[in-house]
This record gives C-alpha cells, structure tokens and sequence, in this order.
RNA sequence: GCGCCUGUAGCGCAAUGGAUAGCGCAUUAGCCUCCGGAGCUAGUGGUACAGGUUCGACUCCUGUCAGGCGCACCA
C-alpha cells in the first residue's frame, strides 16, 4: 500500500460517490486529498462534498454523511480496509479518514528498510529540468543575493532528483559584454594609478577593493595582460568557483556566452525569427515583436550600433536549452529581472515552445542584520555584503538554512547574530539537536544502525504515532516542494519533526528494561534520523552525530 | 507614473483556498536521583483598512494606506 494510499483512497471515494450517485456531478480529478490536516480531524481529509455540494443541490455536510458510509462500504472489499481504522464527516462537510496504527507501523518499517531513499520517488519520470541560477556576471564576489538563489536553486535541484526527475544545474556565464569590458577597464585604469599615472576612475567603473588587489597582482607579478577584460574575468570567475564550491553548490555546466555567440547560434536563432516574421527594423535597430506573445513593448535585440543587447544572446541560449533535450526549464532569479520575464517567456513561445514549460523564480532579496540593526548595502559602491562573509561568519549549514527559511518569493531578514546562537531561536540548532541526541541515544543503545525490532506493534503511545505519523509527512511534503517549486516548506517540516521527537523524548523513555519496548523505541528513533538527515541532506545542511 | 514583493501577538515569522490562525524571542508559573535541560509543560497576546469572488479567505480579485525593490538600444 505505502505511497499508494492517496491512489487507493481515490479509488474507494470515487467508488463510494459512484454507490451514492453523485459521480454526475464531479469526476475523479475532483477528489482532493489533505494529508495530516488540522489536529482531531484524522490522517488524511477531502473536501469532495464541498465541491459537489452546489451541482448536487444538498448540503455539503449531509453528502459528506452519506459518503462516508457508501465510502465504508466500498472499503469492505478492498486491501485498504485493514489501514482504515474510521471514516468520519466532520466540520463543513469533510470526509476524514484515520489510519489504523498498523499503517503507521508498515511505514516506519519501510523507512528503516530503505533508509535514506524511504521518499524517493518516480514522480518525475527521469524527465530532463534545467535549473538555471546564480549566473552572476563574474565582475566581482558574489552576493548574498546570490547566495539565497545558490541555496535556493541548489536545494530544489536536490528535491526535484530525489523525485524522480534529471535535473541538471547550470550556471550561465556573461563572459562578454559592456559589464566585462567596464571590468577589465576599472582593472586597466588602477594599474595605470598605481603606476602614477594621472588618470581619472570614472563613476561607474567597479568601486570595490578587489579591483585593486587585481591591479596590484598584476603589478607586483610583473603580469603582461593583453586584454584585461578576459583576465578580470577569468581571475574574478574563479574566485565565484570557489566561493560556490564552499557554499557546497556543483554546477554540471557552466554555459558560456561567449562560446556560444563563437558558435553562430545567435545568427541561427535570429534566422529561425525572421523567418517566422518575428524581427522587423526601426531606427537603426533590430527588434523583436515580443508583443505578439503579451509583452508590454518590442525590445531590441541589435542596437543601433551594431552591438547585441543583453536580450539577443538570450534568446539563442533558450532555444538551445530546449534543443539540448530539456523539457522543463527553471530560471532562478533576482527581483532586479522581474520585468524581464514577459520577454523572455515571449521569445520562447516564438521559438515554437509552450511557455508554460518555462518557470522564472524571483528570489527576493535578504536583508542582513545585526543585533537587529540593517546592514545597508550599495553595489554602486561596491560596499555590499558577500556570500564570503556571511559564510565565513555563520557557515555553510546555517546560512544555507537560513537563506531558504522564508517563502522564496518573500523578502528575508538574516540576523547574523541569531545565526550564531545555539539556542531554540536558532531552528537549525534545534533539529541537528534533535538529530545529536538521537544518535547519542543510539551510541549508548549499542546497536547497530541496521538492527531493527520485529515488534514495532509495540509503539501505542500517543506521542510514538504522532512521531511517525510525522515522518509519514516527509514525501508528501517534497510534493508540495515541488508543485511550489520552492524548498522553504521543508524548512519548516524539519523543525516541526525536530519538535514531535524533541516532545517524545520527552515523555517516553528509549533505552529501559522492556527489551522488546526498547528495541521498537530505538527503531523509531532510528527512523527518525534518517529522516531528519535525509531531510536536512536536500537542503545541503549537515546532521552532526555531536555537537 | 508603471511593475514586482510584503503588511498576522511588543519583536521575528508559520498556516500547498479548508476545520479551533501555529512557533520562537520577550514575559509569567512549573519540570533534571533518569537516555544530551541546546529539551519539555502551562499562561498572556494577533490577521493594516474597505469592498468582492467562494460552501469556505491570512491566502484569490479590486481599491486605499504603509514599507522594500525595480522600471535602458545596461547586464
């Protein structure tokens, strides 16, 4: 039964409607399941009634009391009736379901059979997603607007592999273009200051320190640099590399928009639009009629001058991400884009594909603070806190937390001195706690991670089901990661399991003199665990066996 | 002016359109002869405002007010 029972639930409901006659008024896709609603209303709800309530002319409750009888007696019949312990309508008119303690027992047993791959699933049908972000211009460290999408984009690539799908990583890189060229001339312009020349560093050249640390390098090393936009580049690339591999972020490719201009695909991409009528001239300039696909304006691709605008290579980069095989394609962005995604969504539909298949993420802005204080930032100054200092302050475990702790799209207030804190106003402590005393618990247990009671029916006790009816929550969770695409939610699932089992512990004790009680009680801590660290895993933080 | 995000308890925030709006801090009262007290139990206190959609709205829509960010032939 296991990952099954939302299907085989369906089934039983939409047999109970048919026995009812009320399968008229709806069809199947109409039956929603809540999974662990509000505390007293069973494990697993629908609000079918209510849907139908209007076209059927009765009264939502009283449908949900006739359905939860023809839904009894459907189940008569079927393998799920021994999971059922009750079906009740409640409320409004829901139709509840409570699951019979020996589904909670299976479940348990299958997680610490599969252990760590308990909740995967081929959801995703091994379909190929790109998920696309960070994609800084490499003109200097990165943000720690960077590093929310680093951690962002990085956890829902975890989430969406665990459930089945191919999905890639991929960091686009602007290594060409005015932004690189102001770079390599910001680095030009310092060396020559150093050299004592008497030159000007104009306004919107890069401001930051790292500009001269670059000039002086070269300098001191007696460098011959021929274009310094390229060795500004390439030296400020690694630097984001390594900035990224300490954030514990792997990108599988690194996309270059240089390569790709060398290539012609930006000539092929333009061919394939004019050819479907999609560019026109005006005033000098190449436009694209993204009009046609619901954008506010045309926009430029060639500027009167010649050059492309940021838009042109873009566009061919889009096409070959579809061309690559990929079905699904996830940007991740910041809020300074938002305006661009009528564009882009507008240039992917004129290269014949299906919009939809396109999702921009905007993660909002963090905010860091200080004992309570804002730290203010201007890129114009180049003064603005980096992922290096937030990372060297707090570390990789925390800030990652910390980073997908809100909704994506919500902007986030990061307190460097609550990151700090090792108190329960610190959730990441509160679950690698959990996770540290559970495994404490199992060192003193002396058993081995594999030992595993065959009395698991000897969990009764409130707090025991509640803890794995807890952990029954984890995949249902990841599902709804995935429909939102956004992690966050899993940050708020850890700390709520870290709370059932901190709440068990409690009130139960594991390790007592019923050999069979504590061997059932150490399985269930032991499941816990796997789920705390699977969980913890996909979101790149660590689970410490000490703290 | 236009667009995006956000207004929930004194503060920081939860609630995939669902039932009794949860948690931490602060504050008040308790719990260690016992597996990690970095924990647990109980008390105080709340949906910015006005309409609308819905069987049902913190959630969706419209407007008002308040805050943050963005509006290039820049990237």
């Amino acid at each position: 039964m296991e990952n099954n029972i939302e299907l085989a639930l369906k089934d039983i409901i939409w047999a109970g409607l048919k026995e009812a006659g009320l399968d008229s008024f709806c069809c199947r896709e109409d039956i929603g399941l809540e999974f662990a609603p509000a505390p007293g209303f069973g494990d697993i709800s629908s609000n079918v009634c209510m849907r139908l309530a209007k076209s059927a002319k009765k009264a939502p409750i009283a449908i949900a009391n006739e359905l939860a009888q023809k839904t009894g007696k459907a189940l008569g019949s079927s393998p799920l009736k021994k999971y059922i312990s009750e079906i009740k309508a409640q409320g409004a008119g829901f139709i509840n379901f409570y699951l019979a303690p020996v589904y909670f027992w299976e479940e348990l047993q299958r997680i610490l059979d599969k252990k760590q791959d308990f909740a995967r699933s081929d959801l995703g049908k091994t379909e190929k997603v790109m998920i696309e972000f960070v994609s800084a211009n490499p003109t200097g460290p990165l943000s720690v607007a960077h590093a929310r999408q680093a951690a962002v984009g990085d956890a829902l690539a975890n989430i969406m592999c665990y459930l089945g799908f191919d999905a890639q990583k991929e960091y686009y890189l602007n290594d060409e273009g005015n932004q690189i060229n102001i770079l390599g001339n910001s680095v030009k312009t310092r060396l020559a200051q150093l050299n004592g020349e008497k030159v000007e560093f104009p306004e919107n050249y890069y401001q930051g320190d790292y500009i001269v640390e670059m000039a002086r390098e070269i300098k001191d090393k007696k460098l011959k640099v021929e274009d310094f936009s390229e060795y500004a580049g390439n030296y400020i690339l690694e630097i984001i590399k390594q900035e990224l591999k300490d954030f514990h972020v792997e990108f599988a490719c690194w996309f270059s928009q240089k390569e790709l201009r060398k290539s012609g695909k930006i000539e092929e991409a333009f061919k394939y639009l004019k050819e479907k009528g999609f560019l026109y001239e005006q005033d000098g300039a190449l436009w694209f009629k993204s009009t046609q696909f619901g954008d506010d304006k045309d926009r430029v691709v060639i500027k009167s001058d010649g050059s492309y605008t940021y838009l042109a290579p873009d566009i061919a980069y889009h096409r070959e991400k579809y061309r690559r095989g990929f079905k699904r394609v996830i940007n991740i962005w910041g809020p300074d884009h938002h305006g661009y995604i009528s564009r882009l969504k507008a240039a992917v539909a004129a290269l014949g594909q299906d919009p939809e298949t396109l999702s921009v993420l905007i993660v909002q802005l963090a905010s860091i603070f200080r004992e309570g204080k804002p730290i203010e930032m201007s890129t114009r100054r180049g003064q603005y806190i980096t992922l290096r200092e937030v990372l060297d302050e707090v570390g990789v475990d925390v800030s990652r937390f910390f980073f997908m702790m809100r909704r994506t799209s919500s902007h986030l207030n990061f307190d460097l001195e609550t990151a700090k804190k090792q108190t329960p106003e610190n959730p990441v402590y509160y679950i690698q706690y959990a996770y540290a005393r559970i495994s404490s618990i199992l060192r003193q247990a002396g058993l081995s991670e594999t030992a595993v009671s065959d009395e698991l029916s000897l969990l009764k006790e409130k707090e025991e089901i509640d803890l794995i009816r807890k952990l029954w929550q984890f995949a249902y969770i990841l599902k709804v990661c995935l429909k939102t695409l956004d992690p966050y939610m899993l940050t708020v699932y850890l700390q709520e399991a870290a709370e059932t089992f901190h709440k068990f512990y409690d009130c139960h004790r594991v390790l007592g003199t019923d050999q069979a009680l504590t061997a059932a009680r150490t399985s269930l801590i032991n499941a816990t665990r796997i789920v705390l660290a699977t969980g913890l895993g996909l979101l790149g933080v660590s689970a410490p066996e000490r703290m």
